[in-house]
DNA sequence: ATGAAAGCGCTAACAA
DNA sequence: TTGTTAGCGCTTTCAT
């Protein structure tokens, strides 16, 4: 069985408050005591049980995070990030995936705060009402969506759409696509707003095409309307998407970023990998997830302490192969099957 | 604040203890007594702490997952997977990263060891004396490693081995390489093994290279090896290897699979998006997350059932568009400055 | 500066 | 079948 503070208490000679005393608030009790005691810990191999200590202090030491989908490599960066950090400041995380079904975030959220001290909810797809309910009830921070007042950690998407739109327009490009992801996604409607604006200053033409799901399917749903719509640059809702239209375009015969240029958001490491490896902008998501527990944390161990909101992480404009100069009418006359067929064993993997 | 047994108790009109047993061992409560704890519990919105009842139980209803990186998307399902499964039974899941970092692994494990019932240990890198002193000290279950006589699931690397050679020597092959992973990888031993059996059978010649990290950059270290080998087939540790030869093929100037086939092993969701898709030995790894999680949850609830041996999940090749009939040797001259140009962008992603 | 004692919410003996 | 009671290991008044 694992010690106790009474063990360490009759190791030490002392009683069991000074134990707990002596390792929590080293201050209060005589320097010769507690290092005794200190002693009798460490030989011992005494921790404190963190259920017993739960128990009276009404907190649990963990951290819940809570995303929509494990297997878009987006969120497994911001996990990486929350759970190293919380880990370094003695917290614990329950790791939850919502399957990309609000009604099962809700139920998580629920089952979740009960074991934690606060959650970090990634994504979220919750209604606003759903989601006010959620904030009323349990300590939440926000990741990639602004919500009222609630803390959340988000990027700074305007930034990264006026980076996006200043490089098309550099290399020509005067009409561009927008590929729509969920409409329920908060970055979605963000990041439309943003491209809007920039395209206006820029006086390069926008095309919103969508909404997709968020993901490779979805890009190549999304391609064939791209390309019908004449644009010759297309920014994609994600990098999944994104690569999603970029091999489209190879089965319809384009070439990027000959005939197409794309840019996809995010920087999985997959958009490093593709070729041409995919332009894309960056978002700091490791240290998202940092930000997010040191937000957390804040509330939880100095609740009165104001929180004033913060602006979005800066995001950075990586230009890779996917993108180049401007070129004619990406409209291509309907594929044939000789077209079609060279490509046709590329088409089984879907 | 959330309601206790107390409370329960009183609204039904019952004595603590009849909560209590009405919620955990309903049959030994009168119906009509247990109907009314229910109802009261449900309109109170009441939970058990389970805090306090860990501190009694000596349970605390949480289950670990440990594993190398997250970022590599092998993990992410396998988390996916265990993760869900353990909820339905009512656990919840803390997740680890180790960062690689074998001394870290020894350290989460022992922290995690004081939080949960048990743990889940990913492609463990521990040494054979780590390892044992962990598997001594805690409830494990390996995933995708076999020691001794701990309970693990793994896959059937020798079947996945054969149906790939079975594939390459079908399509003509009758010499391919085998790109190594991480030396202190069981699962790199076990393929290796497999590989020089099925090989043998087959009459194929095997020429292994490496080792290599198991990333998309340890397969681009590779290609040249691979190229260099004058196999006309390669099947790599890992996709992400696998990827990265195509890609340095791509750049060397080599055509998949006109000059050279390759083969994966994973199936993670990137292999289904390169171009061409990569043939790959595709692993059940949600299924092996979920299969963890049972065995697990039989080791705490039932310590004394005997956990036999167990034979890996089933493997299954994907054939797609990286494999193709043998052609001549892929052994090309040096590329020359211009072969490269062509696609130095690509480069630049590295 | 230290100790004694109460009690967090729950489960499991033991009594009735 | 139900109620009473004794703790699980810890923190935290309240005395000393």
């Amino acid at each position: 069985m694992a010690a106790t503070v009474r063990d360490v208490a009759q190791a030490a000679g002392v009683s069991i408050s000074t134990v707990s005393r002596a390792l929590a608030m080293p201050h209060m009790v005589k320097a010769e005591t507690r290092d005794r005691v200190r002693q009798a810990a460490e030989q011992l191999a005494y921790t404190p049980n963190r259920a017993a200590r739960g128990l009276i202090t009404g907190r649990t030491g963990n951290l819940g995070i809570i995303l929509p989908d494990l297997t878009n490599p987006f969120f497994p960066s911001i996990v990486k990030g929350a759970q190293a950090w919380a880990r370094d400041r003695g917290y614990s995380v329950f790791i939850a995936d919502t399957d990309e079904d609000p009604a099962a975030e809700v139920g998580l959220v629920r089952a979740l705060s009960k074991e934690v001290d606060g959650i970090v909810l990634c994504s979220s797809r919750l209604s606003a009402p759903d989601l006010r309910s959620v904030l009323a009830q349990t300590c939440v921070v926000l990741v990639n969506r602004k919500f009222e007042s609630a803390p959340a950690v988000t990027f700074d998407n305007a930034g990264g759409m006026r980076q996006a739109v200043a490089h098309l327009a550099a290399l020509g490009h005067r009409r561009v696509a927008w590929l729509a992801g969920p409409r329920t996604s908060w970055s979605n409607r963000e990041r439309i707003r943003a491209l809007r604006a920039a395209t206006g200053t820029a006086g390069v033409e926008l095309v919103a095409i969508g909404n997709f799901p968020p993901s490779f399917d979805g890009g190549v749903a999304a391609a064939d309307q791209v390309i019908a719509s004449a644009a010759t640059a297309a920014i994609a809702y994600n990098d999944l998407m994104a690569l999603g239209v970029v091999s489209r375009c190879a089965v319809r015969g384009l070439r990027i970023p000959g005939d197409l240029s794309v840019v996809g958001i995010d920087d999985i490491a997959m958009s490093g990998m593709s070729s041409p490896a995919l332009t894309t902008v960056a978002l700091p998501k490791e240290q998202a997830g940092r930000a997010a527990v040191d937000l957390l944390l804040n509330l939880i161990e100095r609740p009165d302490a104001v929180t004033r909101p913060r602006r979005g992480l800066p995001v950075q404009l990586l230009v890779r192969g996917s993108t180049g100069v401007a070129a004619n009418s990406p409209h291509v006359p309907a594929p044939d099957l000789t077209t079609w067929s060279r490509e046709g064993e590329r088409h089984a993997s879907q």
